[in-house]
DNA sequence: GATAAAAGTGGAACCGGTTCCTATAATGTG
DNA sequence: CACATTATAGGAACCGGTTCCACTTTTATC
């Protein structure tokens, strides 16, 4: 089927090394140069990627392990990772690992048997097993979304991003604030995002409550806490440290029949394409997903080529005002 | 670093197309066994993968190719896909062409190139050019969502969905339609679900009035066009070809001032997650994707395998009765 | 216990490339 | 024009597996 370097060799009628001298731009001479060119355009011949990978020890794959395929922050950032490695010649492998730690773990071993250049990681969370594993695997690592102080990575400025949502909302006038957020073993998102948020109202001069809550990641559980806290003491604001966190408290706010901004106000972070398609939009703070990605897969390209990066880059973010908050409160000032 | 088998026989003391049958399943003795295992731990060995697909030809991986990863019915094909194929020891890898039919034919190329076991294509639309690259790469091909005579496939029930959806609002009491459907280059959702529902629609013995109308498949524009229509005729009711195109009409509808669905009712396909996390929820025609996915991962591997599959396989699919579609209207019966 | 069949093992070739080494041809130098 | 360089080409070894073949050792059969 498929013609390998020897039959071209020999419809050149040259030394197989001769045509791969001349594939990888070796010296040829002018003569050879044509034969060679017209036997592979004959032939219709392009290279064996396993041969040639194996004789190299290396490929020229970048391995991603990702938590979900089913978020808009994995999709966004897959592509922009993608689009990135087409343009400096490495492909992009996917191992979907459906939120299992364990799976995280393998894929990390089983990227380094591939021999994949390099490996991104969308990280959640970063235990004691995942730093064995990368220093076992001998193959640059880079993290997307959290850091480590020993590894490469590219974050989302989760900090000032929550300064930034504290300072918003103090500014259109709430001083009565819930914030729901998650749990602290995950650092970007339970513990950054929420200092960043402290800072901004410890900074504020007047009287000014704040209750902190937690809840899960997914909708349902962000939902039912929501309910819980709307029936206990209904704050006029819930900045939620995830848009789909936000999404729970807008639905148990329907549930109650509250309206939107006006008995309840909400905000998220993320900047999930599905803020902006609801009614009312939600106010977020959005991050810059496929952009991280792309930084991602320049980053680790230059480690696979021994060149130094940066150890972390962070990403930028931006607060996209919606119809969720109530711009024309003003209240208590 | 990684040991080779020549080094597990060195170190076990045996001829290396022993452990090679070892690690094959052969003939080997109960001693031999031993030793073998033995240094098998001892060296961590695991077998280069590119070593055995150069020597078998042929690589456990199915290639899938994807016109865009940011979609939920992608990523939850894949998922199906995903789940399956690890299921039956063989691995995903995924091709993003970001909506360019160019890059989908590169692909097939490529993954062929690559000596990809099978091909699993998300199709919107198959050219000429997609067949000549099946019919030239002499791997086995699988559709998911567009059928074609030559080829395996697994589709929607398209057509039938249609006439579910036509029935539905009929039965609701609605007899001013507008349908809000898409080019009749795609098969599936342009052609076979407004034929399912004009069928629908003829059944029906009353005086009927239905409008067909044709949008792109984003947002913006079927909100720009529903804006149109309204401005035209207020129709009472939207049936849409997607899920998307029904939330852009929901985007016009607020825009409009609309109340749905008192005002105007809007309904959509697929099944899209979005859809039930907003307010109103749409009433839409829910596809299975991720067992879609899965069917698909068994039967390109029974192709693979060389064993017989039906050519067209149909998955089911569901009317989901949500709020934007008024249950209570019977007017005009 | 002789003989046939089966099980176990090692050696060598092969998959399709790359690269090192050596030999020859083409060029440059004084 | 003799001699030193340099460009070009071929041969062989190697990457790390699998598989075929031949040979030896067990085991089964009567």
């Amino acid at each position: 089927m498929s013609s390998t370097i020897s039959d071209i060799a020999k419809i050149a009628g040259v030394a197989k090394s001769t045509v791969s001298r001349y594939l990888n731009g070796g010296s040829v001479g002018d003569k050879t140069r044509k034969k060679i060119e017209q036997a592979i355009k004959e032939a219709k011949y392009t290279p064996n990627p396993f041969a040639q990978s194996l004789k190299a020890k290396k490929t020229n794959i970048i391995g991603t392990i990702v938590p979900r395929l089913d978020s808009y922050a994995s999709s966004q950032t897959l592509i922009g990772i993608d689009e990135q490695l087409k343009r400096l010649n490495y492909q992009m492998l996917i191992s979907n690992t459906s939120q299992s730690l364990e799976r995280e773990i393998e894929s990390i071993y089983s990227f380094a048997n591939q021999k994949m250049a390099g490996i991104i990681l969308l990280a959640t969370e970063i235990t004691e097993q995942h730093i064995e594993a990368f220093e076992a695997v001998k193959v640059p690592v880079l993290l997307i979304g959290q850091e480590h102080p020993e590894i490469h990575s590219v974050i989302h400025d989760d900090f000032h991003a929550g300064y930034a949502m504290g300072h918003y909302i103090l500014e259109k006038g709430y001083r009565d604030i819930a914030y729901l957020g998650v749990t602290e073993r995950d650092i970007a998102v339970g513990v950054k995002r929420k200092h960043g948020f402290k800072k901004a109202m410890e900074e504020v001069q007047q009287d000014c409550h704040v209750h902190y809550y937690e809840t899960e990641f997914n909708i349902p559980a962000a939902q039912a806490k929501a309910r819980e806290i709307i029936h206990d003491h209904q704050p006029p604001i819930f900045v939620c440290a995830t848009d789909n966190i936000a999404l729970g408290v807008l639905k148990a706010a329907y549930a109650e029949g509250l309206s939107i901004p006006k008995d309840l106000a909400v905000t998220g972070f993320g900047g999930y394409e599905v803020t902006e398609i609801i009614h009312p939009s939600l106010t977020t703070a959005k991050f810059f997903y496929q952009e991280a990605g792309e930084t991602a897969a320049k980053h680790i390209v230059e480690l696979v080529n021994e060149r130094s990066v940066e150890k972390l880059t962070i990403s930028k973010f931006k607060i996209i005002e919606r119809e969720s908050v109530d711009i024309n409160l003003k209240h208590g000032i």
